[in-house]
DNA sequence: AAGTCGTGGGT
DNA sequence: TACCCAAGACT
């Protein structure tokens, strides 16, 4: 949890019945407000709930949405997808952005087949094992695909647990073993009651404990919460500055890497560097990202001058 | 362990 | 208009 503030007045519920607010407050209103989102339909799989969780890692639930129906419609298992080439997978990507995630998603698919018969692993260690599954996407897959009792904790359930339980106006800058232990401490004891519960957190994250601007007015969390509590006692706690580095990209190779990735996604054959050059004028940076793809397997040369998906 | 890695919408 | 931000992972 982040550092209880000594300006958060004390004489509220008592710490474990807090806890049970926040989790029963979330749940019940999940229950009225979620969000129809198709990954949360029944029948779902598991290889659905990862396909999502890597596609949602840093892009919006709107961008995610038609692309995710295409990918399980077309792969809807994990042989399914390893059986195509990566560079399929780059191409059904789209413009989602960080690549990368399409080829590790890839490599997950041949991952599971040879590690295990082709199913979704529902331990948490071998979850962490597969490329591209990280702390966040492990315990997602195993709290919404397996129901599990594992805190789930992204960016949305930092800042919230920050907040409602830290009294704090917003949370650190990445995912610490602190913040799974203070957001474990939030979740009732029955695995599924506990998965719904993270489920909830995420979703009042997303949809009212924004970032930039919080609707508490609309938040059931409102009467509960640290954050609310020390402003309603004069001691607000203000939203602080951005709460990661700010990232720049006009004229970064990031931006070179996707112009280039972009000419070659949307080619049907090799294309060549003529092609490349008139996207970038500066050579020296546009020969850099593009070695830095064929480094990464994003790009092949199948012919010398030519490039293509893998 | 701070940097790197896309892309687009909201304010 | 710039800047912030988005269900992170990896090195």
């Amino acid at each position: 949890m982040p550092r209880r503030s000594a300006t958060v007045p004390t004489d509220g519920p008592s710490a474990p019945d807090h806890r049970h607010l926040l989790a029963g407050l979330a749940t019940d209103w999940f229950a009225a407000h979620a969000r129809d989102l198709p990954w949360r339909r029944p029948g779902t799989t598991a290889w659905g709930v990862l396909v999502s969780e890597v596609m949602l890692q840093q892009t919006p639930v709107s961008r995610v949405t038609p692309v995710w129906l295409d990918w399980v419609a077309r792969w809807p298992t994990p042989a399914d997808l390893a059986a195509e080439q990566s560079g399929e997978a780059i191409r059904a990507w789209g413009r989602l952005g960080y690549p990368r995630r399409a080829l590790r998603l890839h490599a997950c698919a041949v991952a599971v087949g040879e590690r295990h018969g082709g199913e979704i692993p529902d331990d948490l260690d071998q979850l962490l094992a597969l490329p591209g599954v990280g702390t966040y996407t492990a315990r997602a897959v195993a709290a919404f695909a397996f129901r599990q009792r594992h805190p789930v904790v992204d960016t949305n359930v930092r800042r919230l647990v920050a907040r409602a339980a830290g009294g704090l106006a917003d949370a650190g800058p990445a995912t610490t073993a602190a913040d799974l232990v203070a957001t474990e401490a939030l979740l009732p004891a029955d695995p599924a009651a506990a998965a719904v519960a993270s489920a909830a957190f995420m979703e009042l994250g997303a949809v009212r404990c924004v970032a930039r601007t919080p609707l508490c007015l609309q938040c059931p969390l409102v009467s509960v919460c640290a954050w609310r509590r020390a402003s309603d006692a004069g001691v607000a706690v203000a939203l602080s500055g951005p709460s990661r580095k700010p990232q720049r990209y006009a004229g970064t190779d990031r931006q070179v890497r996707g112009l280039l990735l972009g000419v070659v996604r949307g080619a049907d054959v090799a294309v060549p560097r003529a092609a490349l050059d008139v996207v970038w004028a500066d050579d020296v940076q546009r020969d850099r990202a593009l070695a830095s793809l064929l480094a990464d397997g994003l790009l092949t040369e199948p012919v010398r001058g030519y490039f293509a998906l893998p």
